[in-house]
DNA sequence: AAAGACTTCAACCGCCTTCGG
DNA sequence: ACCGAAGGCGGTTGAAGTCTT
């Protein structure tokens, strides 16, 4: 049997209407000092305690959304927005989890950050990288303060008058789709692709960008639907290589095993396409990711 | 100035998981 | 082991604000 949802259940005990929609000041100001008071207990007693016409859940959310002493609250700055696309390709729309590495932030802000300002980024730049290469595209995930565009190092790299279309031919590396992992390939030692020029891979209608330094990212979106098999690198000139051509011409030593082919120096080791790695270990220290360097 | 289009984000919805009896 | 309540989460909605024409 379904419990009865919040909302639905306009009855409680006291067969009293609950509460929806905004929150007034006077219910911000009953919840928050009942939790300053008290604590966080049983949400549902929370509400009742406070005095609250609101379901456990709605007053959950107001507090972790809006309420919480240590949220930080404004825009977020250009190293947030790093990480957070850096997360999101390695943990797809895990938001809670992504919020948990970004304190003073939640999942509900992320989410609208992704949806709103990310996503609408990433769409504008497959399309604009595929009608016009022009240098100013660098900037597409970056935002720009008094001393010019903030560093993507290794996550979008420059793009150049150059660049020439890879098609990354994407039929599947064993991640299970549903997890949204874009990939992330270390290409801190290549100078250059297959053609010997900076370049712009595309999956469906995505494209990003690799330069002469820092990684290739393909980040998983919706348009990456189903990943099976193998990977083909389709150069523009139509000339089909295989991945192991592609990454021993960027000086990435690759060998195959029963998953696939391994491609070396992804984050300074090794993963191998076709497995599914362990997050969790990818995550334990975020400072070994050679893109996650801020610090020029 | 006004109307429509677009964007943002708080809050809800509904499903899944966890917990306790 | 089972069941119901509560918590947690991601997707979605819609009101309010902002921008564009």
């Amino acid at each position: 049997m379904r419990k009865p949802e919040c909302g639905k259940n306009n009855n409680n005990n006291n067969n009293t209407k609950l509460r929806k929609g905004l929150w007034s000041p006077e219910e911000d100001e009953k919840l928050m000092s009942y939790m300053l008071n008290n604590g966080q207990g049983c949400w549902s007693d929370v509400a009742r305690n406070a005095g609250l016409q609101r379901c456990g859940k709605s007053c959950r959310l107001r507090w972790i959304n809006y309420l919480r002493p240590d949220l930080k609250r404004g825009a977020f700055s250009p190293h947030e927005q790093q990480l957070i696309i850096h997360f999101h390709s390695l943990l797809g729309n895990r938001w809670s989890q992504i919020a948990a590495r970004l304190p003073g932030r939640t999942d509900n802000e992320i989410k609208n950050f992704w949806n709103s300002t990310i996503k609408k980024r990433l769409k504008n730049m497959s399309s604009t990288t595929t009608s016009s290469q022009n240098a100013s595209d660098s900037s597409i995930l970056s935002e720009t303060n008094k001393d010019g565009p903030t560093p993507m190092r290794g996550l979008m790299p420059m793009f150049n008058n150059n660049t020439s279309i890879i098609e990354l031919e994407h039929n599947g590396l064993g991640i299970p789709a549903s997890a949204g992992a874009g990939l992330f390939f270390n290409t801190t030692t290549a100078t250059a692709n297959a053609n010997g020029e900076n370049g712009v891979f595309g999956i469906g209608s995505l494209n990003v960008s690799i330069g002469g330094e820092g990684e290739l990212f393909v980040p998983a979106l919706e348009s990456v639907s189903t990943i099976t098999d193998n990977v083909n690198l389709k150069m523009e000139n139509r000339d089909t290589t295989d991945i192991t051509s592609y990454f021993d011409n960027i000086n990435t030593t690759t060998r195959s095993n029963n998953h696939g082919v391994v491609v070396e120096n992804f984050f300074q080791e090794e993963l191998t396409l076709g497995d599914q790695w362990d997050l969790e270990d990818l995550m334990k220290d975020v400072s070994s990711f050679p893109f996650l360097d801020f610090s020029t």
